[in-house]
DNA sequence: TTCGACACATACGT
DNA sequence: GACGTATGTGTCGA
């Protein structure tokens, strides 16, 4: 009925099926670490600007903390429920005061007379999406503040981010719901690095005056994001369809004009206006989870259809199980 | 059957 | 310990 890990900080990941067993919505057991992660791959390189023979190795550091149960071999979310994903990531061990006094060079492409063309980097960024596994198009997420119906619904949004250590998963939890001030001011400096108080000793041309706000986070953290309701769990009406997270790093650059031919032409993406100059999001790496299933709405995904029912509605319910 | 909307319940945070 | 909050899920009806 239940599962339990322990992690390397103490916490516990339980797994447990909503079909069989209801957990309190508040409940800590609702956090619990989801699948790892596996690369894709990498793309665009970068470079040190005061070193541009070296070229700098990345690595995302991602990690589902809340929505994801391991039942019968299989990673399992609700179509109703939150999910929590967080990530942050390393650049060649280098912390982050080191790379915010730094500048770096994005290899854009080769020229017709195969000079390297290099753009200057703005700041590098985190963001996620949804994929479905059989065609491989991509699933909408939305996001909901803690007011859920009462406050706004969004997409994940682009996360400007510096490098960082991954807090751990307790940090998450308990970092989840905060509103107390004295509380707040103990997580500060585990997610943020504020600009406008550390203007020392950082040169005008350094990375950390591109960034797009004084308050920059050292982790991305993607909380109350749920699959859009719209989406189709089941494929042909029996079978369960499969999705993967994906969590994406990438720099961002000032102006998109790019040549058609470019090998990487397909995966720039046109993010908009910020002060007056048209940015470009180019990944850098990608990582993404394991098949997942998601349970929809169907009263056969909860404790309650079995509970009340008659042995004939049970019997029912056993053949139209999934 | 599905989904938006609203409702209820209950552990958490203050 | 009371009170407001956050979130899983029960339910209604288009």
């Amino acid at each position: 009925q239940l599962k339990t890990l322990t992690h390397a900080d103490g916490t516990t990941s339980t797994y447990f099926d909503k079909r069989k067993l209801k957990i309190a919505p508040r409940s800590t057991l609702q956090f619990k670490v989801g699948p790892s992660f596996e690369l894709i791959g990498n793309y665009n390189e970068v470079f040190d600007l005061k070193n541009s023979s070296k070229k700098i190795n990345f690595q995302l550091i991602p990690r589902i903390d809340r929505g994801f149960d391991y039942i019968e071999e299989e990673w399992v979310g609700y179509k109703r429920n939150y999910f929590t994903l967080v990530s942050s990531f390393d650049m060649d061990g280098k912390d982050f005061n080191q790379v915010l006094k730094s500048s770096y060079l994005l290899k854009l492409y080769q020229d017709g007379t195969n000079n390297n063309i290099f753009r200057k980097i703005k700041y590098f960024a985190i963001k996620i999406k949804a994929m479905s596994d059989e065609d491989f198009s991509e699933i909408n997420l939305i996001q909901h503040t803690a007011k859920r119906d009462k406050g706004p619904q969004s997409s994940p949004q682009l996360c400007p981010v510096i490098p960082s250590p991954l807090p751990k998963h307790q940090i998450i939890r308990e970092a989840s719901n905060v509103r107390n001030i004295a509380k707040k001011k103990k997580y500060d400096s585990t997610f943020y690095f504020h600009r406008e108080q550390n203007l020392d000793g950082f040169d005008i041309e350094s990375l950390v005056n591109s960034y797009p706000n004084d308050c920059i986070q050292k982790v991305a953290r993607f909380e109350r994001i749920q699959f859009a309701s719209s989406i189709n769990v089941k494929n042909p009406p029996q079978k369960n369809k499969y999705f993967r997270l994906h969590v994406i790093l990438g720099a961002v650059i000032d102006g998109c004009e790019f040549p058609s031919d470019s090998q990487y032409y397909s995966n720039y993406e046109n993010i908009g206006m910020n002060n007056g100059s048209i940015e470009c999001f180019v990944p850098l790496q990608e990582m993404r989870t394991p098949q997942l299933i998601i349970r929809g709405r169907s009263p056969s995904n909860y404790t309650s259809y079995n509970k009340t029912n008659t042995v004939k509605e049970k019997l029912q319910s056993q053949n139209l199980s999934q």
